[in-house]
DNA sequence: AGGCTATTTCGATGGAACTCGAAATAGCCT
DNA sequence: AGGCTATTTCGAGTTCCATCGAAATAGCCT
């Protein structure tokens, strides 16, 4: 994973309305939601949904199919996973915070 | 850890200028460096430098301290592994995407 | 106090992001 | 074909971001 892509999934996500939209994909799980459906829940103008899930799609966040006229979309968990997994690599680097097993939280 | 602020810091994150300042201040460890040396490190402005440090200390992903005229910055390792907590538990919600390692892929 | 170094704030500029409604396209169904 | 629904593209307005140099501040040291 290059900083450059990290980097620019991090922005995709870095925006309220977008991470509410991949946590309503990440919820659906694998049946997907369809562009519509997503619609009604987060109340939001299609045409800004749809800017806004060819920013998740483009930066690798979220998968979509067609199905007839619906388009489906999903959330690409291995695209997460190389994500998280670049930042837990970036944070354990050269230190030993790998220490931290449960709730470090707060 | 509330939506609000995990898409802050990501955000905060989500630039290649901040994130490759996060990567050098992690790497460096619990020493920290000082904002001088950073620059020197990285060769953008002064005053572009304090800017993104300002971010990434505002969202509570870095910190600083003082040590005469000089400020060493360090990487606030909890506040990451929370934004990390964050993502994760949103997408293991409600999916078992845990071991998803391959078949989920496609 | 005076000066010196480290860092931040200010002001400006260019560019990009977010949002919307209206219009255009894609693709099914009768 | 014609119409209908789902989704995207277009155009525009407002706001926010990134970057810089110059000037201002903070805090030590002599």
């Amino acid at each position: 994973m290059k900083l450059e892509k990290a980097a620019a999934q991090l922005e995709a996500l870095g925006n309220p309305t977008r991470l509410q939209l991949y946590r309503t994909l990440v919820r659906a799980g694998e049946d997907g939601l369809a562009v519509g459906r997503i619609q009604e829940k987060l109340e939001i103008a299609a045409s800004t949904l749809s800017h806004h899930l060819k920013r998740l799609v483009d930066t690798g966040l979220v998968t979509q199919e067609r199905q007839a006229t619906t388009l489906i979309c999903r959330a690409n968990y291995p695209g997460m996973q190389a994500l998280v997994g670049y930042l837990v690599d970036e944070c354990c680097a050269d230190s030993r915070c790998g220490t931290a097993e449960k709730e470090v939280a707060a």
